[in-house]
RNA sequence: GCGCCCGUAGCUCAGCUGGAUAGAGCAUUUGCCUUCUAAGCAAAGGGUCGCACGUUCGAAUCGUGCCGGGCGCGCCA
């Protein structure tokens, strides 16, 4: 079932292809599938379909001609051993049926292998980097946040796993006037709080936790009244405001299970210095220009649909600019490609970065943006409304604290990023069969009880030379196993978590099911060894899964 | 008006580069615990895959155009 089995037969059936028509040149390539049905083998290809106009002939017939070639080459190929059988099926379809030491060798893959099987070093080592979260230090993270770090953080793990050096960063946003805002915030209702009648603009951070901050700021100085507050710069409200809130998200991505490799701030990257000589790098590749007192980046030269301001006529630069010293500084770090998870407000911004980094030499995909859908959060059956403005939105704290870590990033895994999530708090937190969340770590849990009455009994499991297994639901468990790596490149395909999510619960459906239709441990030793080899290989491969989505791995439930 | 994402069972969603009779969970109905955890398993009902053309031997999947929903279109960040 592994990848060079396809391989092989992919080469098997080209040669057996090319062998029938010596003449074509351009016959399709040879495509090999594992079909939804099981009835139709464990392999199958498509290419009679594919070659009938070709050979203008019907599908079928072509199959039949190809099979007596295909059969003899499996005879004198190694692949003998693992091909059990060959069939035409209509309209046109080559099944190929695994033979059961084929199948077996999936278990003794994974036990040489153990917390490593799925493992690979597919990545070369290559140097990336995925920037997540990345909210401005303003507020609290909220739940948009929350599904941004679960999925960067899972998504670094495969892509580790899978022989990538990955990177996780966290950019701070420090240098803007959102910070200049927050800091007045503080201040007014620190005026507030000693009962000044202050008018709070309504573009401030409406948000409690400014208050909270307020009353922390004052008694840290212990500051009695208005003039105490008036007598210090604005700096040091912003100072202390972006501290004392990065702190929080710090604590709050913490206890989320999400660990920054790196973070980087604004305010030290994109210095005076390095903004002007990236302005000056543009202007000699002549990619800027002036225009009505502004200065202007020809993101139109890479296809974005009009030309950004990098200066404004006011002489500040746009968010833009620091932005792209960032992304300069990344790459001069030697992260070969960046990758960026940002909210679907920012899919207009995509563009632009991705000139930027084109720009810089740097090629389209190079940079590529991640764009996780928002969550809608559903609380006694209705949505919550959110306002990040006026400081209404459930917090990543609140989530953590109402349903947990593991229903938490589970939840926020199990949906593509493209789709819109919706999290149910209430489903969430049951601790029932109606939560999906408990399926799969139920399936490990129970491994261990397993085990628990194997040893009563004296049993030690088998890790090799199996041959008793026969039952499908034996069977079928195995094969499930055996999809793990493919699952593992298919996430990094679509660089998106869920496809292990999703895989992860049809391996563990495969589990349950062949708990209910067979005892592990019975009176038969011999088959009650190689079951306890069976379902000690399908926990490692519910642990490595999980692992990589940073959920836990229960031994009891 | 333009751009991105979504539209599949009552609800929430899978369906990978086009493939065989469109799947899962929840909900509904019904079975299965004196034996390794019932947070489990089995069975039933439930679908013009938003609509229409097109490409193809073959389309939920690809293309075009509509319809519907979400988000974005600043010298804001």
């Amino acid at each position: 079932m592994d990848a060079s089995l396809k391989e092989q037969l992919k080469v098997l059936i080209g040669d057996v292809l090319k062998a029938q028509a010596p003449d074509q040149d351009d016959l399709p390539a040879v495509e090999i599938e594992k079909p939804a049905d099981k009835d139709h083998g464990d392999l199958s290809t498509n290419i009679a379909l594919k070659s009938a106009r070709i050979f203008r002939d019907k599908p079928v017939a072509i199959a039949e001609k190809l099979l007596a070639a295909i059969h003899s080459a499996i005879d004198s190929s190694a692949l003998k051993a693992v091909i059990d059988k060959v069939e035409v099926k209509a309209p046109g379809f080559i099944n190929f049926y695994l033979s059961d030491g084929a199948v077996f060798d999936v278990l003794e893959d994974i036990y040489a292998k153990a917390d490593q099987y799925g493992a690979s070093d597919f990545g070369k080592k290559e140097k990336l980097q995925i920037e997540f979260v990345s909210a401005n230090p303003t507020g609290p993270l909220s739940v948009a946040h929350a599904r941004q770090a679960a999925v960067g953080d899972a998504l670094i793990n495969i892509l580790k796993f899978i022989g990538f050096d990955a990177h996780k960063e966290y950019y701070v946003n420090d240098g803007g006037n959102q910070i200049r805002i927050l800091g007045d915030s503080i201040k007014l209702r620190a005026l507030e709080i000693l009962g000044e009648t202050v008018e709070f603009p309504e573009d401030n951070y409406q948000g409690e936790y400014i208050k909270d901050m307020a009353k922390h700021f004052m008694d840290d100085k212990n500051f009695k009244s208005a003039d105490d507050v008036k007598g210090v710069s604005d700096d040091v409200y912003m100072d202390f405001g972006a501290q004392y809130l990065l702190d929080v998200i710090k604590t709050d991505l913490k206890d989320f299970g999400v660990e920054f490799d790196c973070w980087s701030h604004e305010s030290k990257i994109a210095t005076q210095a390095s903004i002007e000589a990236l302005l000056k790098e543009l202007d000699q590749k002549g990619l800027t220009y002036e225009s009505e007192g502004a200065l202007w980046f020809k993101t139109t030269d890479f296809g974005d649909d009009k030309d950004r301001v990098l200066r404004k006529s006011d002489g500040a630069y746009t968010y833009l600019t620091p932005d792209i010293v960032y992304h300069k500084h990344k790459f001069d770090r030697g992260f070969n490609r960046a990758f960026d998870v940002l909210g679907p407000d920012h899919h207009g911004y995509i563009k632009r970065i991705k000139a930027a980094a084109q720009a810089l030499g740097k090629e389209v995909d190079d940079l590529q943006v991640l764009i996780v859908q928002l969550a809608s959060i559903f609380r006694d059956g209705v949505e919550v409304s959110m306002s990040t403005r006026r400081g209404q939105f459930i917090s990543l704290r609140e989530v953590i604290d109402e349903v947990g870590v593991d229903a938490a990033r589970f939840f926020f895994l199990m949906r593509s990023i493209k789709q819109h999530l919706e999290f149910d708090l209430d489903l969430a937190k049951k601790q029932s069969s109606e939560n999906p969340v408990y399926y799969v770590q139920y399936a490990h849990a129970r491994v261990f009880s397993i085990n628990a009455k194997a040893k009563e009994a004296g049993i030690e499991p088998k890790a090799e030379k199996f041959s008793l297994l026969t039952e499908p639901e034996e069977m079928d468990l195995i094969k499930k196993m055996g999809e793990f790596p493919s699952n593992l490149m298919r996430a990094y395909d679509v660089l998106d978590p869920y496809p292990l999510v999703i895989y992860l619960q049809e391996l563990a459906a495969c589990f349950h099911k062949f708990y209910d239709c067979h005892r592990v441990v019975d009176d038969n030793p011999e088959l009650s060894a190689e079951r306890l080899g069976l379902v000690n290989a399908a926990r490692i491969v519910l642990a490595n899964g999980l692992k990589l989505l940073g959920l836990s791995r229960p031994e009891k439930m």
